[in-house]
This record gives C-alpha cells, sequence and structure tokens, in this order.
DNA sequence: TAATGAATTACACAATTGTATAAGAAGAAG
DNA sequence: CTTCTTCTTATACAATTGTGTAATTCATTA
C-alpha cells in the first residue's frame, strides 16, 4: 500500500520564511500565475494542505511574500550607507549607484515588483505597504540631498528627490527588463551624471574616485 | 426548451478587434488574471468559442493585445509632435509633458503594462515588441534632443536620451501607481525641470509660456 | 429562391485551481 | 512508557480553467 510520507516538525518562523521564499521563487520564475498551492508547497518541501496551517488564504501567502520583497529592496539599497563615506557628496553617489545596480537591478527583481502590481492598486493593504517603501526611500533620498553643501528651499528639495528617485526608478526599470540595452556600467555612470545635474552637484568623478580599482 | 442565441456575422477585424479591448478592459480592471477566455468573450459579446476561431491561442490573444496597448502608447506620446510647435525647445518640452500626463500616466495603463511584463521577459515575441517600442520612443526622444542648439558627441546624445527616458519613465511609474502622493501638475513640473537640467536647456518657462491659459 | 460555405454557438472534457475536512504521526509533557 | 497536543499529511470537492468538436445559423453566391 502507499506509505505515509514521513516528516519533520519545524517551527512556525521557519515554515513560514520557507513559504514565503518559495512563493517569490515560483513568481519570479513564471509570473504570478506559476505560485499555486501546489507548487509554492512543493518547492517548500511540505504538502499543499500545510500552507492552510500558517496562513489564512493564499492571498494572505502572497502578502506576506510582498511585505518580504520590499523589505529586501529597501535593505540592498540603505545597507550601502553603513559603509559609505561620510562627505555628503561621496555618500550620496554611493547610495545612487547602489540603487541602480544589481541585487536591486535585476530581471528576476522587476519581474517580482511587477507580480504584485495589480495588487498593489487593488489590495489596500500591499497599497499602504507600497506608498510606506516609496516614501521611505525617497525621504532617505531626501535627507542625503539636504545634507549636501546645497541651498534649496523645502520645495525645492522635495521636487528634487522626486526627480532624483524617477532616475532611480526609470533607469532601474530599464536596466532590469532591457539589460542588454545598455553596456557594463553604463547606468551607473547616466544615473550619477543626471542625478548630478538635476542637483548641480559633481557625483560621477567623486564616484570614481572613490571606487578607483585599477590605474 | 432552450432556444439558441441570436448572431450577427461581423468582419475579420472588427471581432479581432473588440476581443482585444474586452482583454484590455478585463486586466485593467482585475489583472491578468481575470482575463479568462469567458470573460474576454462575454465583454466582447460573443461566446467562448470564438475566440479561437480568431486566435490560435489564448497566449495568441495575449500577445495581439500587448502590442495593442504599446501602439496606443506610442501614439499617446507622439501624436503631440504633430501640433508641437517648430521651436526645437519648446518642441522637447511638449514631447515631454505629454509623456508624463494622461492618458500615457494612468494607473490603469500602468497596471496594464505590468500585467504584460513577465511574458515581455519570459516570450521572445513580446520581447522583441517591447524592445522596438522603447527604442522607438527613446529615438523619438534623441531626435528632439539632436535638434536643440546644443552641441553634444554621439555618444553623450545616447546617454542624454537614455537620461531623459529614465526621467520619463519614473514619473510615469510613480505618477500611475501612487497619484495621491503628487499634486496637479507636479509631474509635468519635476519632469520638466529635471529633463532641462540634463540638457541645460530651459523647458519649463518655454512650456509654461506656450501653454499659458489665463492670466 | 435555393444552396453553399464560413462564422458562430453549444456542449463536453480533462486538467488545474483554492479550499475544506479528517486522519495520522511527531515530539513534548506527564 | 503513556498521553496529549498540534503539526503535517492525505483525500475530497466544487469551481474554474483552456481547449477541442459537432451542430446550427447567418449571409453571400449561384
Amino acid at each position: 500500500m502507499s506509505e505515509r510520507r514521513p516528516y519533520r516538525r519545524e517551527s512556525e518562523e521557519r515554515r513560514r520564511e520557507d513559504l514565503i521564499l518559495a512563493a517569490l521563487d515560483l513568481i519570479a520564475e513564471g509570473g504570478p500565475q506559476a505560485a499555486t498551492v501546489r507548487a509554492i508547497a512543493e518547492k517548500a518541501g511540505v504538502t499543499p494542505g500545510l500552507i492552510r496551517h500558517y496562513f489564512l488564504t493564499k492571498e494572505d501567502l502572497t502578502r506576506a511574500a510582498y511585505l518580504r520583497l520590499m523589505d529586501q529592496m529597501i535593505c540592498d539599497s540603505v545597507t550601502v550607507l553603513s559603509v559609505a563615506p561620510t562627505d555628503p557628496v561621496a555618500r550620496l553617489a554611493a547610495f545612487v549607484a547602489a540603487s541602480i545596480s544589481p541585487p536591486v537591478v535585476d530581471p528576476v527583481t522587476v519581474g517580482l515588483w511587477a507580480g504584485f502590481l495589480y495588487g498593489i492598486r487593488s489590495q489596500p493593504a500591499m497599497r499602504e505597504v507600497h506608498a510606506a517603501t516609496y516614501l521611505n526611500f525617497r525621504d532617505t533620498l531626501q535627507s542625503l540631498i539636504e545634507a549636501l553643501p546645497h541651498a534649496a528651499t523645502s520645495v525645492q528639495l522635495r521636487q528634487q528627490a522626486i526627480a532624483c528617485n524617477a532616475v532611480i526608478d526609470g533607469l532601474w526599470l530599464e536596466g532590469s527588463v532591457l539589460p542588454e540595452a545598455f553596456d557594463a556600467g553604463e547606468i551607473v555612470t547616466i544615473g550619477l551624471t543626471s542625478v548630478g545635474a538635476i542637483l548641480n552637484v559633481e557625483l560621477l568623478t567623486v564616484y570614481q574616485a572613490t571606487h578607483r580599482t585599477l590605474p
């Protein structure tokens, strides 16, 4: 006869994490419609029923996965600040460069993000997460701009932050979706030049001086 | 007993158009997973079987719908050039402003675009459409930049076009996804200021002078 | 008017979906 | 060692999915 499959009991934290990562993997590989409860369970090494033991519904799991993705993206961008130089110009340059480099700029990441976009528009909970994430990133950018030796009104500051954020988002999008359309490092160069032009600050040379590796 | 539902024969062109528009409507309203063959057929006023009479498969219809969306977006941006002034600066300003105003900037449009993104990454045919559309738009932008009284090498020109395109894409994204986060006209103002800064050309005042309606 | 052909409907089918419920087994507690 | 909790599996189910296939009806042609 058929033997019942053996298993190990795991902590709730561990199981939720495994299921979330499995869902993200599947959405990245095959789009949102590939993340079925059965596929998620198989990838996580459990049976489908277990999903509903840790998440009220599949939508609940989807929300958790989105939250996780956003946390990761923010983390990848902001982490660089902890090791960035103290000079305001070099600091801004490092942040901008990190935000338009892998792993933030990556076909998989943008695919994941797009997979969640409909949820962002339709579900208030996901919408709030998006708004908070976006504004948090923009505020970080704005505080870096404010630290520059650079006089600006608060309205100008806000508009500069929005503009620089747009440059980053646009390059993130294009570089991720159509990576073969750009040379290596071209995205970073253009990003630094553009943000520098918008803020009237020289970022590219500062960044190159900081990151010079070979003569 | 049940009467067979009456119908009218229509041209192939008309039926394909109706089905494509129905699919786009549904994706816009409820995301990609809402565009089932039955829902599409109902919205188009036909029975599900007819879809497979005009499209080899549902994926085939999806591709056609994506092509249609891209054509529309390009059209909305480029149409403004036909009525734009001849002065190069005013012309560029009009193009940029149109690209970050409705109907291009619109929650529905960006939702549609995101709904197709996985297909863009995975299906070569859709990928080619995307690449062609993107490069076409960027080339239009580049030719407008080239027409400026503005000396630049071909490499600089390319990078300026990419940068301005990024600003437009980023503002398109943010303005569409989170419209309530921006004041009326703020997106356009920021876009013109930023593109102007990148190209070292005054766009905002030129645009305002051209579009002044009330004293 | 009659007939021909293609557009359209109608129906069926297997596969897949998310969810519900009951059975079993692992590991802690006694 | 036994008992008990709950984590986990197993199975079932109704709904929905895309896709085939045959029957019918519209509109054009002879």
